[in-house]
DNA sequence: GCATATTTGTCCGTATGTATA
DNA sequence: CTATACATACGGACAAATATG
């Protein structure tokens, strides 16, 4: 009786979000077997693949991906290193449901983060600003065609390019990790469509603002795009966490 | 003719540095033998036991350790996450050498992350300021028993006391991980006494400001103090760097 | 430049402890 | 409470890559 994670019906539903892999490759090129295997892993989670509370049996994912279960722990601990999912003591590995106060944190370090980096503007590194534009325009392209999984990649590299401004990696490392976890939340949401579609303008008002130097009115535009986005994340996880043991499809 | 990243007869030197270690114990609590096996490594490393560039060969870390390889890989892959070690394909796992670059990269994060915190300092979770002012405490009781050892520890511990006013687990953690990586850097350095030593009266003052409410002048003081911390620290690997192939007792 | 020894990368089988039905 | 399933950790094996003489 510690907790209730897992709806309890949806364990091991993982053939679903490892079926279409071509995991059945015992073939290491430059990155090694273990770094692919945490690629193709952490794709099906932010993806979608693999939605929040799936446990990942050793077994079952090992002999689906083709690789040993050794391997594949090395590449959970990375996994787990990152967050994406958690290990249980003698339990297993699940992919992470953030709660509300995940949600709050997260948002806290983005505002601190996102927001020094466009105050550093300025001296940012060459190509960050070009950067930024070019995917505004990639996030008004697909959203012009619908392509709404599209727009809410462009979303989250709109934000990496923002942190990019600050011109340092392990910054950049760090946030690119916390926003993949925040791709976990999106998928906790009823329609991420409806949501994404907004910021679209929004995220390309601030990349003018950006590009004319005008570092305090992006600060500001950027402090209320988030408060925002955050606002709405929390109802949408709070709905959620009220229709609890519902049948999910 | 890649690199001469170890000193090319200090390989397997770990000898020194794993001697002291109650690592035979094949058994384990709550945490899980990975973990503990990550910290004891963690621990010497950043205790500077084992120095930047020698190599963590499986074989003998794992029977210095009393574990199996395999356990052994998967705290390594923790380890090459936070940066501590780095991973070369084929080659093993080494101790990092931190760069001039890795240090300007350390320190535009810090300045961005700790600045931004003070910033955030009138509305800090509860307690935040305190455990500043108790970590200054400590330090100066340890440098007025000369234990410079304890003052570096201080004065880390100080910094992630200041990130905390940012109220935020991630940003916490990540700063953790960031200041340990430090640690190496400081091991590098010629007597780490002489680099710990000033900062002790400069951190007292930033908390001082903090308690203050005059986070203005606060921000100005850490920035003063970064800026003085990372020039020293380059110019120490400049240093060091020109002195390449002397012997190393 | 080549042959050899060492080390890593990956796999398998297995014993033990833990959680759940 | 027993039984089953699974995670944990170990040890050995082999191929591949690297380092050494």
């Amino acid at each position: 009786m510690t907790q209730e994670i897992i709806p309890a019906g949806k364990r091991l539903a993982l053939s679903s979000g490892l079926a279409g892999l071509s995991g059945a490759r015992p073939l290491l090129d430059r990155t090694g077997t273990v770094a692919r295997l945490a690629d193709i892993l952490r794709a099906q989670i932010t993806e979608g693949g693999l939605p929040p509370g799936t446990q990942l049996a050793e077994h079952a994912v090992a002999e689906a991906l083709g690789v040993s279960r050794n391997t594949l722990r090395e590449a959970f601990r990375l996994l787990a290193h990152e967050e994406l999912v958690v290990h249980e003591p003698h339990r297993g590995v699940f992919v992470r449901t953030p709660d509300a106060g995940d949600v709050r944190d997260i948002y806290t370090t983005r505002r601190l983060v996102e927001c020094a980096a466009v105050r550093n503007a300025d001296s940012a590194p060459s190509g960050a600003v070009a950067e930024i534009r070019a995917v505004v325009n990639a996030a008004q392209a697909a959203a012009a065609e619908q392509r709404w999984n599209d727009v809410g990649t462009a979303d989250l590299r709109f934000h990496s390019a923002i942190v990019a401004l600050a011109g340092s990696r392990r910054l950049n490392d760090m946030m690119r990790r916390v926003l993949a976890e925040l791709r976990l939340v999106f998928h906790m949401m009823a329609d991420p469509h409806r949501f994404h579609e907004p910021y679209v303008h929004r995220n390309a008002e601030i990349a003018a603002l950006v590009e004319r130097g005008e570092t305090d009115a992006a600060v500001g535009a950027l402090l209320a795009y988030l408060d925002d986005a955050e606002r709405q994340l929390l109802t949408g996880i709070a709905e959620r966490s009220t229709q609890s043991s519902e049948s999910i499809t």
